[in-house]
DNA sequence: AACTCCCCCTGGATGC
DNA sequence: TGCATCCAGGGGGAGT
């Protein structure tokens, strides 16, 4: 399931590839992929053709391809998010049962790459700009701070919301309103390394606190980047060319619930918030004024 | 207004 | 073995 570092990893390896190519081709294959269909794709995507990508960029979990345009200062933007199982390809992948998933195929200079997406949980659009903090206009107001790009503005984010909420710590970093980028694997793995618990109130956090997170959220995605992104047992993330990134093996609680804690030894506990569950160890995770117990 | 919950979807894991 | 069921998760919209 893609989250920041996949989707980072994702854009630079587009960039190398295919930074300053032509596209010659943009076929969707999946009505439900253009759900949205923000700027009728189908209608004004025969217009993108001939155009150069001039930039491979990404917003928190969305990534996004810059076509510049046959006149000066026109630029759009082909907007993808990944959902749960969306993969870019060079080639697709065999199925044993034969099924083809392909959404999206398109083609840069004679070089054939593929939106590959059994769940359908992704989606593209065409966005006309991007604002300020480079993202898609049109989700300005949904996406909060990207912690890669702006990493120190990650603490005034949380900062932000413990003063009016008291949320469990959890939710809030999956609220994408709050910090743009992460989700169930990545932020277990924060909230472990900053010594909090899941369903720890963001109200009670004190600046200290918020601080650790923060730093933790800043240091993760980091690291995760700089390994390629996590690939589980389910295949759901492997890289352009079908290979796996190695953050899997930096886990620490996502998905070892029932496991031992690798640091006291006790069985990781779960619990269930915002619909979704949280691995964390109850010995080591409390509030964050226990973080400085190691 | 702020927040939670359900739904969309499929493949893999688990249960009987 | 094979079938049925469960589960995972991001984001949007309905519901509280």
């Amino acid at each position: 399931m893609p989250e920041l570092p996949e989707v980072e990893t994702i854009r630079s390896d587009l960039a190398l590839r295919f930074i300053g190519l032509r596209l010659e081709m943009l076929k969707i294959l999946g009505e439900r992929t253009i759900r949205r269909n923000k700027t009728n794709l189908e209608e004004v995507g025969p217009e993108l053709l001939g155009r150069q990508l001039s930039d491979a960029k990404r917003y928190g979990k969305y990534l996004i391809l810059e076509l510049s345009g046959s006149q000066i200062g026109e630029i759009s933007y082909l907007v993808v998010h990944l959902g749960m199982s969306g993969r870019f390809v060079l080639q697709l992948p065999e199925m044993p049962n034969g099924r083809d998933h392909t959404k999206m195929h398109v083609r840069f200079s004679e070089e054939d790459l593929y939106l590959w997406d059994p769940r359908t949980f992704g989606e593209v659009f065409l966005e006309t700009g991007l604002d300020d903090l480079g993202r898609p206009m049109t989700l300005s107001k949904r996406l909060g701070i990207d912690p890669y790009l702006y990493p120190h503005n990650v603490a005034g984010a949380l900062g932000e919301v413990a003063v009016r909420s008291s949320r469990a710590i959890k939710a809030v970093l999956l609220d994408q309103k709050v910090i743009a980028g992460l989700g169930n694997i990545y932020s277990d793995e924060v909230l472990f390394r900053s010594r909090v618990s899941p369903s720890f109130p963001v109200s009670a956090l004190d600046k200290r606190g918020i601080e650790r997170v923060a730093e933790a959220v800043v240091e993760v995605v980091n690291k995760a980047v700089v390994l390629r992104g996590s690939s589980l047992k389910d295949k759901s993330y492997m890289d352009l060319s079908g290979r796996p990134g190695s953050y899997q093996s930096e886990h620490l609680v996502y998905g070892r619930y029932s496991k031992a804690c690798m640091v006291c030894g006790e069985d990781i506990d779960r619990v269930l918030i915002a619909g979704r569950y949280s691995s964390f160890c109850s010995i080591c995770q409390q509030g964050a004024d226990r973080w400085d117990y190691s």
